[in-house]
DNA sequence: GCGTAGATTTGAATCGTTCTAATTTCGCCA
DNA sequence: TGGCGAAATTAGAACGATTCAAATCTACGC
C-alpha cells in the first residue's frame, strides 16, 4: 500500500534526502543517473522517490544550470489548417528531444507579436521559432527578444534590417519558383488571362509569389493587366467579398487564377459563384499551401504542396541544431515546394 | 545611444542595482511597481533597466514565490481543426491573464498522453487542460499529475474512478442532446432507416452521442438495426474506409446517418461516392463539432455547432477561477451545442 | 595495524528572484 | 539641537535544484 498523502506540500529533493537518510546530493545524482552512485543507495532512494511521488522541478534545476528546456513557438493563428500543422511538427520534434513547447499567437498584428515575445522572453525559452506578422519589423523583434535567445524565421522575412550580430536561422518556402509552376501550368492549361488573386503585397511571401507568377507571364510573352492582382487579406472570408475585383473592370476578364494561399483559393472558388463562373469548369484557380481541405473542396484544388508539418520538424530541427551549437554560422534553408494538379485548374474550354 | 552590447552574460536584477548604486530589494519593487520607492529613485532604475536591456526571469520568480504562470493544455492532435480551434481559445484567454501555454498532444494514444504529462508536469505548470485519449484511465492520469496540480477535462470523461480526493473540474458538450437533436430533424426529414457511423464505443463522447441517437430512435418508435453502427477511428481516411459497412449487411440499408463528428461525416460523404451513393441527394449525414469546413463543403454539412474557441476561452477560465480559488468546491459544465441545418442533410426522396 | 587508492557520500556555494525584518534617512516640531 | 514617526532602503535568508571540492568509507597489500 502506498502512503502517497492526496494533499499537502510538494515533495522536494530535501524531504527524499530525509526519507531514506542520504543527502540532497545523493538523490540528485540518483535521479540524473549519475554512475557514481552505489547500486544499493540508488535502489533505497529510488523506491524512496517512488514512495513520496516526487516529482522533479525542472525549472529549479534550469535555474541552477543556466539551461532551458523550452522553446518559444510564435505563429499567426492556430486555426489556420497550415500554421496548426506546422505546429504540430514542431511541438513533435520538440517534444522528442525532451523539450517543451510555449506557444504563443500574433493574429498577424506586430503589436500583439512584440507583446507576446516579450510574455514568452520572459519564461527564459531557449530559442525562439517564429512566423513573423505581415507588418513585422527586425528591429522591434529584436528588441522584444534580445541577443541571448537563438531565433528560427519561418515563412516570411521581417520589414528592415537585422544588425550583422544576430545571426537568425531562416526557414523560408520556394514561393517564387511554387508560382512559377502554377502559373506554367495554367498557361499549359491554354489559359492566357491570368489574375494573381490575395494577399498583401507589403508580406515578403506574398511579394515573392507574385514575382514568380509575373515571371512565367513576361517568360510566356503574355501580357498582364493592373486589375488582375486582387489583393486581400489572406482569409477565405475576404477573398470570397474581394472576387468581384476581377470582373468589374472593364478590361479583358481572366479566365483563371493563381491564389496567394488555399484559403484566398476556397475563398475564390466561392466568390466566383456570384459572378456566374465556377472554378474547374470555366476558370481555373491554383492555391498554395496544400491544407488538407485542398484535395476534399468540390472541385478540389490544384495547390503547392508545402508540407507545413514537415516544415515543423525541420524548423525545430534547425534551432536544436543551434542550441547544440551556438557559433556555427547561421543558415537559410528554402524549402521546395511541389505542384499537385486537381480538378481545379481546368484547361481552357 | 544605447549602449545595449550585442552579446555577454544574461542582465540579472544585480547588475541594475550595481550599475545604479542602489540595493538588489529596491530593484525588485521598482519592477513590481511597489509604491514603496521614491519617485526618483525610481526614474533612476528604470532608466538602467532599459540601458542594460533587462529581461525578467520568471522562471527565479516563480521558484522563490512558490507560483506559476503557465499552464498546460493537452490535445489529442493540433491539425484536427476542432482543437486547434480549442487551443487557440485557450492561448488567447490564458495570454491575456498573463500565462504561458505549455503545448502537449497525446496523438490519442494514452500511452503517448501519460508521457506527455509527465514532461509537462516537471515545468511546473499552474494548472492542467486535458482532453483526454480514447482509452485515457484516471488512475494513470492521476499518477503522471500528482494532487497538487488543478485539471480542468474536456471534451470526454476519464475511464475508471477518480479518487475522491481529486477534484477536478469538467467541461463537456452535450453530446447526448446534441446527437438526440441530429436524429429528430433526420426523422422530421422523413428518414426511418438511420445510422450511427463513426467513432469507437470506449471513448465517452461517442457513448454519450450514441445514446442521444438511440433515443430519438426509441422516441420516433424506429427500429435500429445493428449493422448500423459503425465504428471507425475518428478521422476522415479511416471512415471513408469504413463507408461501405453500412451498405454490405443483408439487412435494411440506411438513407441516413448521424456522424460521430465533422471529419467523420466528410469521410463517410467521399465514401458513399464509392457505393453509387451522394451526401445531400440521395443520403442524409449530419456531423458534428461544425468545423469552418463544414460550411464549405460539398454539399454543406448539417451539424451541430461547438463553438470549440469559446469552449476553449471557457475552459481556461474554468481553470484561472480554479486558480484563484483552490478550494472551490468542482463543478462540471455541460455546454450547449446547437444544430446548423445546411444541404447534406436532404429529405428523404 | 597502517597507508592508500578507489569508491561513495556530503557540505556549502550558487542560480535570479522575493520577502521579512531591520536599518537608515528625512522632515518637522518642540 | 534632539527626538520621533513616516518614508525609503537594504541585508540576508529563502525557493529547489546542481556542482565541486573535500570528507568519509572500503578493501587490500604489506
Amino acid at each position: 500500500m502506498e502512503s502517497q498523502t492526496p494533499v499537502g506540500r510538494k515533495i522536494t529533493l530535501n524531504d527524499i534526502a530525509a526519507g531514506c537518510g542520504v543527502s540532497r546530493a545523493t538523490v540528485s545524482l540518483v535521479l540524473r543517473g549519475s554512475p557514481l552512485v552505489n547500486k544499493v543507495t540508488r535502489a533505497r532512494v529510488e523506491e524512496e522517490l517512488r514512495r513520496q511521488g516526487y516529482v522533479y522541478n525542472r525549472a529549479a534545476a534550469n535555474l541552477r544550470r543556466r539551461t532551458s528546456s523550452s522553446v518559444a513557438l510564435v505563429i499567426n493563428e492556430l486555426a489556420n489548417p497550415f500554421f496548426a500543422e506546422f505546429a504540430a511538427g514542431v511541438d513533435e520534434t520538440l517534444g522528442a528531444a525532451g523539450f517543451v513547447t510555449l506557444l504563443g499567437s500574433s493574429g498577424d498584428s506586430a503589436e500583439r507579436e512584440h507583446a507576446v515575445l516579450g510574455s514568452l522572453i520572459e519564461h527564459g525559452p531557449g530559442g525562439i521559432i517564429l512566423s513573423p506578422a505581415e507588418d513585422s519589423e527586425a528591429r522591434k523583434v529584436l528588441a522584444a527578444v534580445g541577443t541571448h535567445t537563438p531565433v528560427v524565421l519561418f515563412n516570411r522575412e521581417l520589414g528592415g534590417e537585422l544588425p550583422e550580430y544576430a545571426h537568425w536561422d531562416r526557414l523560408m518556402l520556394d514561393n517564387e519558383r511554387g508560382a512559377r509552376q502554377a502559373t506554367e501550368h495554367l498557361i499549359g492549361q491554354g489559359h492566357r488571362h491570368i489574375a494573381f488573386f490575395g494577399g498583401h503585397d507589403h508580406a515578403s511571401s506574398t511579394r515573392e509569389r507574385h514575382a514568380g507568377y509575373t515571371q512565367a507571364m513576361h517568360a510566356a510573352g503574355l501580357p498582364v493587366e493592373s486589375h488582375w492582382r486582387v489583393q486581400s487579406t489572406p482569409t477565405r472570408m475576404d477573398a470570397a467579398r474581394a472576387a468581384g475585383a476581377l470582373f468589374e473592370s472593364s478590361g479583358t476578364a481572366p479566365t483563371a487564377a493563381v491564389c496567394y494561399n488555399d484559403a484566398v483559393a476556397l475563398g475564390l472558388m466561392l466568390g466566383l459563384h456570384q459572378h456566374g463562373r465556377q472554378a474547374g469548369r470555366d476558370f481555373a484557380v491554383t492555391g498554395f499551401d496544400d491544407i488538407a481541405e485542398a484535395a476534399m473542396s468540390m472541385p478540389s484544388l490544384t495547390t503547392l504542396s508545402t508540407a507545413p508539418r514537415a516544415r515543423g520538424r525541420q524548423a525545430a530541427d534547425m534551432l536544436l541544431a543551434r542550441l547544440r551549437d551556438p557559433q556555427a554560422p547561421s543558415g537559410t534553408i528554402i524549402a521546395p515546394v511541389e505542384l499537385v494538379v486537381r480538378e481545379s485548374s481546368n484547361p481552357l474550354s
